[in-house]
DNA sequence: AGGTTGAGGTCGATGGCGTCCACGGACTGT
DNA sequence: ACAGTCCGTGGACGCCATCGACCTCAACCT
């Protein structure tokens, strides 16, 4: 992980889909070179995936919410988790310090189906309760920050 | 956004490297044709940006924070986020329903860069309080739901 | 009914790109 | 000094992106 490595990590992050040789342009490599690094870099497990992001409303999925989870106590988390692996509106679930177990983040077409997913949760043996909260716009989301130190 | 739409979109939700011909092959239609589409994707707002997914651990943002934001009365929205926006780790930003007003999901480095984000959040006009949740581990983040209705 | 138009597809050609391979130069440890 | 290793370059070749010409079909107008 070098300059160059960075520097290719902040190129793909902002565009996923550069050819090898426009990223060998920008690094003042050559494209071979390139293509090694950026499959060392995927198979060492920086680079996870390549993903189009899409404008969620578009595709119909209009409502975000995130929620916030109480555990049982005597819970198990696994079990927990493996429950809301299972529900694919749940696109991101993070297991946080505090009060609240997990923090996700669902995305649904209609409030209704952001209900039917919250009683759905609520229901999860291990889960004791649950706080929504509705997200009336999303501003930005995983906006990346660059990490390369400055070039020059 | 027919059918095939779809059907692209959740392809390049999976794989945002994916050649054209090899989307293609996948929605039986020819390369030119695909690449029509996704290019009327593209210019039409569905397709927002091709991105690489990367661990944040590996490039030094080992450090996951949520945080709600209480506006002062009378504050100017959009002061405040042209404030956060300015604040490279702040990657998500959700206006919401409730007392906070914002969630932010922030990664940094290390504990001390997060309480110097956190102070300076604080400092910025506008915002009357902040609420603070550590994530200790991100157990999955902006898993793509597929959109495509079943083929067959 | 028939002609026109436009959207959206296929096909064919061409230039650039991805990817494999052989080779070469700089460090490193002995 | 020398061998080994790492990491790069350059060349070659087949596939892909992309453009233009043409085709098909449905909607619409007269």
């Amino acid at each position: 992980m070098d300059a160059i490595d960075l520097n290719l990590v902040d190129l793909l992050r902002g565009n996923a889909r550069l050819s090898y040789a426009e990223l060998a342009r920008q690094v003042g490599l050559s494209a071979p070179a390139v293509h090694e690094r950026v499959g060392k870099l995927e198979s060492g497990g920086v680079i996870r995936a390549y993903r189009a992001e899409v404008e969620p409303e578009t595709i119909g999925l209009g409502v975000t919410a995130l929620i916030g989870i109480v555990e049982d106590s005597g819970a198990d988390t696994d079990d927990v988790l493996e429950a809301f692996r299972a529900m694919p509106e749940i696109e991101s679930c993070y297991f946080m310090a505090g009060v609240e177990s997990f923090l996700l983040k669902a995305r649904v077409g209609t409030i209704a189906e952001l209900e039917q997913l919250i009683v759905r949760l609520n229901r999860t043996p291990g889960v004791a309760s649950t706080r929504t909260g509705i997200a009336l716009s999303t501003k930005w989301e995983n906006r990346p920050q660059p990490v390369a130190p400055p070039t020059g």
